[in-house]
DNA sequence: TCAGGAATCGAACGGACGTTCCCATACATA
DNA sequence: TATGTATGGGAACGTCCGTTCGATTCCTGA
């Protein structure tokens, strides 16, 4: 059994982030269930019997995943919440947050969005969890955002949960070579949430100097904005 | 092998319907590979061998269900399309059409959400063509909505598929004891989508008598509008 | 130098899976 | 009533899966 002391752990923990990232690769690929260990082992380099010393169960392993993707992301959106920025520009952030994060390790947000069934008992409570209190976070923002701007009659529960549609479906279409870039993406999505496609005024979304920094990601640490970011793997 | 001739043709498509169905559901219950036949086996009252009377392997059973729900989203999309109606009249008719369906086929639309990489070489090639006909179809209104309201800027593609996205996530969520119904949720992706959420404005996106009906649908035949459909299952 | 935990491995187990072989029945038509 | 096709089933095949067992190697600290 590891043992969390010292330089090991680093070690240790470094391994797991490894074999973490080339699971979420491969999930992403091939679904969770049509994923095999046996795969993950390859790709890492490591036996069967070898995996088996950082997780308990395949399921564990999707667990891990999503519950570090999802404890980064609200550790910034509650950041985000907490600033003290006007409701538009605290969505905006939101936004651009989420966003950034999903573009730079699409393939466990990949995993998150799809494999949302695979879990049971305690590992689908303990990420269920999480994910609540990240929706709950956007859904007061933008009911924040509703009585500050009297916008009319919102449901601000179906508009943040079409804010997250908007957001995680990306993963099924965005070519890089082909779409926008990722900063004009976000801003033509924040246009859209924000005005609407029959907007014909030039305002933007917010002032540009409303940028943030609630990084490291999951696989190094980065600024979301501006610069759009590196590459897109 | 089957034959296509008179009444017996009637009897092959009502079972091999009523395969799909349960098929579908199990798909979106346990995702694709976590489905087995013997579950449909259990679930249909067939036997294993009896099963593979109707269709080839497993993955061609995936690929009718997704091809059945895209020929009828395409062919009602393309009616609208070719509607005398003005641009946005139509995107909102083809919004409608499509949570309609969406709603009332939540399994079949669930399973072509989630399962978009399971299908391989020509099962692939047929769903994708088909997909990007359905698209397509999208992005061209957008486009004629753009160039006759003057909207901005706008990247059709991207609000299409920012679109998309709002409705294929619904499945993820959408709790019918919880949420709106299934009129007003439409309603209001419509406004979200058209006039964004700090819209104040009290105008309606389109005419009420901009009503169309485009089914029947894979289960049944219903008028999509006004009357917010029966029970969401 | 050496004890002991950390880290890793080869090999296997039991089970579930998609698929198929071969045979039985139902039924329409001649 | 005979016959061929449509429709269905029992039982098995070969494969791959998640997981585990027992043993080995690595490495740190005294």
């Amino acid at each position: 059994m590891p043992r969390d002391s010292g330089s090991s752990t680093t070690h240790h923990d470094e391994r797991l982030r490894e074999i973490l990232g080339h699971s979420a690769r491969i999930f992403a690929e091939k679904g969770f269930d049509g994923a095999s260990i046996r795969e993950i082992s390859r790709a890492t380099g490591m036996s069967l019997a070898g995996l088996y010393y950082y997780f308990r169960t395949k399921e564990e392993l999707l667990c891990l995943i999503q519950e570090r993707c999802l404890a980064t992301l609200l550790e910034s959106g509650r950041k985000i919440a907490a600033s003290g920025k006007t409701p538009r520009e605290k969505v905006a952030l939101f936004v651009r947050n989420h966003l950034g994060f999903f573009l730079h390790n699409m393939n466990e947000m990949k995993v998150m969005s799809r494999e949302d069934t695979a879990l049971t008992a305690d590992y689908e409570k303990r990420v269920l969890d999480l994910k609540r209190l990240y929706l709950k976070v956007l859904v007061d923002l933008v009911e924040e955002l509703r009585r500050h701007e009297q916008a009319g009659k919102l449901n601000a529960r179906v508009a943040a949960l079409s804010l997250f549609g908007m957001m995680n479906w990306i993963y099924a279409w965005y070519r890089p070579d082909r779409d926008p870039s990722l900063g004009d993406l976000i801003e033509q999505m924040l246009r859209i949430f924000f005005f609407g496609v029959l907007d014909r005024g030039a305002e933007d979304p917010v002032a540009e100097d409303g940028l943030f920094e609630c990084f490291p990601a999951d696989r190094g640490s980065f600024a979301l904005w501006p610069g759009s970011g590196g590459p897109v793997q």
